[in-house]
DNA sequence: AATCTTAATAC
RNA sequence: AUUGUAUUAAGAUU
């Protein structure tokens, strides 16, 4: 099961978000969102949410991050929620800039933790209810899909629709150029009609920028609302091309899907769109209407959108003459088998990702030379390998893309001293699994016993279509997505039971969850006596004790039985042999116990 | 089995 | 110095 859903269950909010979207499927509107958001529940999910981003760390324009927010305990962190969106006022966002992979500058708007999770808190019941309103085709920024999604719609169009004409627009600095007033018309069209959400979501798009001052348009890059707000802005375009076609009602039209045989005779186009946040390209049967689409979009862009595009980047292109790059792949459309028979879709590694890989796996290569003897910088080697060839490997040419880098050589020359080579023969089966294709003499080397993975020891993998079943707000959408796991470990009752039994009040959110993480992960079972119980039978010990300096991390807890909790706190020998008579524990027990005893300054029982 | 952290890609 | 959403994998721990 993904981690969302095992969070949703934790916090008893699946029912409430599977609601949401049964009513959006059923174009009610919504007027009663507002409780929902504020809700106890609602928030701590949001914390648990958040709590593990990899901006937590970073600093608002107030300077503080996650820490701030682990002081409290959950009914102060509630409270506080409760009272900013009350009379909510968002602080300014913090203004960073960072390089984008073509050498340009991407802004970044890093709101304040706090005001990261009051946004947090609107994503989480605005998500459902936009997830049944949204075109299939749009992959970007959306649950349980992703770019392999988009790649293989393109390739099905190239393939099975034979749809070679391909409308490439860009948009000028999408995020920054969102316009405000068509955002809040488009949130009460599509049923958002709580005042007060609405209020909030407005005063969010007009939190000043720091040194820049409050701003008209834009949506912040580093917001969490952000990337829905993103969705749901272009999602207009995504449903007014279809309109043009796909959902037109025509009798001109076939019902066999892609053939457009009567249109040529109408005013109809007939194109298809795949989008991938603000990336998209409108694939065509006919140059001709390829050229009306593009007038049409950009037309659309520039008056419903207010959005410019910059007609130096968009093309409209024939693919089997020109290739096309989308989402980091160069695809073109070359004649099957030679012959004339018809064509289908190649794909590359475009030129640019090409060029970062070559420069990016040389540059770790160098680190291993220069770090000291450890496996370290080679689990970075690997990982790095392992990301690369996981989001490429639907390219039909990866193999020849990522031979072409030479890796090799520069690691033949810059670590052969570093490391001890071996066969490929002799390591394990899950390493030849990752690395397929190779001779079984090819020398690999292994730095301190890890053998480097092989950038281009890979086979290309078709990328699958996205199953449009699949949803986190159905029980039959998760059943399609919970094939792969199956009985569940811990009965739910279990965790509302621990979720709902607060043992002290002066307990932090951080405690809160890691407790539930830690019964979960020992599944149920003590730390010492390795036997089940219910959780209230147990407590949840700090090994390291909070007056001794010891933490609310996870690594800090562990969930025992009442007599073990007592036997580890124990100093009374009439206690102690009372509960090693009624335990009867083997020498491995008490060694567990004994370990935790000396954590707690405690002297070891025999 | 499960949890955590850390590595990658897209936008 | 690096936000956010989504996806993928590895490592560590029990």
């Amino acid at each position: 099961m993904s981690d969302k859903l095992r969070d949703f269950e934790m916090y008893e909010m699946q029912e409430t978000f599977d609601t949401l979207y049964a009513n959006s499927k059923n174009g009610d509107n919504f007027k009663k969102l507002y409780p929902i958001i504020k809700s106890r529940n609602n928030i701590l999910l949001a914390y648990r949410r958040i709590r593990n981003n990899s901006g937590r760390d970073t600093v608002g324009v107030d300077g503080k991050n996650i820490n701030e927010l682990n002081e409290l305990t959950d009914d102060e962190l509630v409270e506080m929620v409760q009272g900013k969106l009350a009379k909510y006022q968002p602080q300014a966002v913090r203004r960073v800039y960072i390089p984008k992979g073509n050498g340009k500058l991407r802004p970044l708007g890093i709101p304040t933790i706090s005001d990261r999770l009051v946004q947090q808190c609107i994503m989480q019941v605005l998500s459902p209810i936009y997830e049944a309103k949204f075109y299939e085709h749009s992959y970007g920024f959306r649950d349980n899909r992703n770019a392999s999604h988009a790649l293989s719609r393109l390739v099905s169009l190239i393939n099975v629709g034979k749809q070679y004409f391909c409308v490439s627009i860009d948009i000028k600095g999408f995020f920054d150029n969102v316009n405000h007033d068509k955002l809040k018309r488009q949130l009460w069209s599509s049923g958002i009609r709580d005042k007060q959400v609405l209020s909030l979501i407005s005063k969010m798009l007009d939190a000043p920028v720091e040194g820049e001052g409050v701003q008209n348009k834009g949506v912040p890059q580093g917001g969490i609302l952000s990337p829905l707000l993103a969705n749901i802005y272009l999602d207009e375009l995504d449903k007014w091309v279809a309109s043009q076609w796909v959902d037109f009602p025509s009798s001109y039209k076939s019902t066999v899907n892609f053939l457009n045989l009567k249109a040529r005779n109408t005013n109809l186009k007939s194109g298809y769109i795949v989008r991938y946040a603000d990336d998209f390209k409108i694939m065509c049967r006919t140059y001709d209407h390829a050229i009306r689409f593009y007038h049409a979009i950009c037309d659309f862009l520039k008056h419903r959108l207010k959005l410019d595009v910059s007609e130096e980047k968009c093309s409209v292109v024939d693919m089997r003459e020109k290739s096309v790059e989308f989402l980091g792949f160069k695809i073109k459309v070359i004649p099957k088998g030679g012959t004339r028979y018809g064509y289908v879709a190649k794909t590359d590694i475009s030129d640019g990702a090409i060029t970062r890989i070559k420069k990016e796996s040389r540059d770790i290569i160098k680190r291993i030379r220069y770090s000291s003897d450890s496996p370290e910088s080679a689990i970075h080697y690997n990982s790095y390998v392992q990301g690369v060839k996981s989001y490429y490997q639907y390219a039909t040419n990866v193999a020849s893309n990522l031979s072409s880098i030479l890796i090799y050589r520069t690691i033949k020359s810059r670590l052969s001293d570093r490391g001890e080579w071996g066969t490929y023969q002799t390591l394990d089966a899950d390493y030849k699994k990752r690395n397929v294709g190779m001779k079984p003499n090819t020398q690999i080397l292994k730095i301190t016993d890890t053998p480097l993975e092989t950038l281009y020891a890979i086979r290309t993998k078709k990328p699958m279509n996205f199953s449009q079943g699949i949803n986190l707000y159905t029980k039959s959408g998760r059943e399609l997505l919970n094939k792969k796991s199956k009985t569940e470990a811990i009965p739910s009752a279990y965790i509302t039971y621990i979720h709902r039994n607060r043992s002290r009040s002066n307990n932090r959110v951080d405690f809160r969850d890691n407790r539930i993480s830690k019964y979960v992960a020992q599944r149920g079972k003590c730390g010492v006596l390795g036997v089940r119980f219910h959780p209230a039978e147990m407590d949840c010990h700090h090994r390291i004790q909070r007056i001794d300096g010891g933490t609310d991390e996870f690594k800090n807890l562990v969930w025992v039985s009442h007599d073990i909790h007592i036997l580890i706190h124990a100093t009374d020998s009439t206690t102690i042999n009372a509960y090693k008579l009624k335990l009867n524990m083997t020498k491995k027990q008490i060694d567990t116990l004994n370990k935790l005893r000396n954590l707690v300054s405690n002297s070891p029982i025999m």
